[in-house]
DNA sequence: CCTCGGAGTGGACACCGTCAACCTCGGTTT
DNA sequence: AAACCGAGGTTGACGGTGTCCACTCCGAGG
């Protein structure tokens, strides 16, 4: 059984995945990996460290996805799509990622992962704007704005409350930025 | 020292403003309120419970702001903006209050008070959608997926991985739909 | 007067994160 | 070759948490 230390983020992952956030314990991933109850202890600091490389491999996943070939229009579009579609498909890891409690935001790579996700994200937008749509919004401030509303679709989804068909939500989303 | 119960969510409330969700703990309700520690489990099945009060007093607080007169429009525009800031100024509360693991969200009086900031939040798109503005598409599309931009909006600010300014983008995301 | 039930108390249990001491064993140094 | 030592794993402990249970107290109703 070699690197424990990946192993046992494999374990907290799948752990993630199967039973949420809230069973994701150190204790909890120990067993599961077959190990002590503190030998996660021996390669993270914490529970936060440990959960933090799960975060960064999600965010990793998240904006690590290939794009379609087509018009800048097109990427961008397809993007938004996928950042939706990750959200419902990883729920638990969606949730985890954006958990500043359970996190440690500082944490190099996952800053460095969220990072990544965001300037590309960022890049598409400005290349998108490179071709006429929507050049009077500074790219900042446009490519915030936009993931802040798919952010929120994701994230309204995930709770219950509201019942209303994501599909058509998104469409008018989507239509309200890039018509 | 009567109505232990509405005591013990004032408590719950200030604490939560003053050192965040984590520290919004059955004991420490207990303590601060100056009672034992499993007096409060005489007004609530559990921790869930005094949580989705709180939560419920949230969404009474979101939704019972006062609207200034003005054409559909505006009201609808002061609304977004008013979302917006109650969740920059009151970050944990929102935060609660979107936090289903900690809430129950099929308590009655917390899905009244939710389900009533929806509604009263679509009948102002419905009202602006009469004068003509983007009555293409459908009501609860168009206010889930508005909702959703400003929900995006300050769950973004509140976590600490996008810099940007949140005014600029604020505004980006009112342009995009109400222009 | 007695009873009886709601409200609060204190103790217990299981679980959690974290820490400190210990043990083991393979590689390094002398 | 012998002594060492440190990385990695184990065990046990501590304080904190939610929740259950037995107990007490007191006031209202018979």
């Amino acid at each position: 059984m070699p690197d424990l230390q990946h192993r046992l983020i494999a374990t907290a992952t799948a752990l993630l995945a199967e039973e949420g956030v809230e069973a994701v314990t150190l204790r909890r991933i120990a067993k599961d990996s077959g190990v002590s109850h503190s030998a996660p202890l021996r390669h993270f600091s914490g529970r936060a460290q440990l959960l933090s490389a799960v975060a960064a491999e999600g965010f990793a996943a998240l904006g690590g996805g290939p794009l379609p070939d087509g018009t800048p229009h097109e990427r961008l579009l397809a993007a938004c799509r996928a950042y939706v579609a990750f959200a419902l498909e990883n729920p638990a890891l969606f949730e985890l990622m954006f958990r500043h409690d359970l996190v440690d935001t500082a944490e190099p790579r996952l800053a460095a992962a969220a990072g990544a996700v965001f300037s590309r994200f960022g890049a598409l937008v400005a290349a998108a704007q490179a071709t006429g749509w929507r050049d009077d919004a500074t790219e900042d401030a446009l490519a915030a704005s936009l993931w802040a509303a798919l952010h929120g679709l994701a994230g309204l989804r995930l709770w219950n409350g509201v019942s209303t068909d994501l599909g058509q939500a998104l469409a008018v989303t989507l239509g309200a930025y890039l018509a």
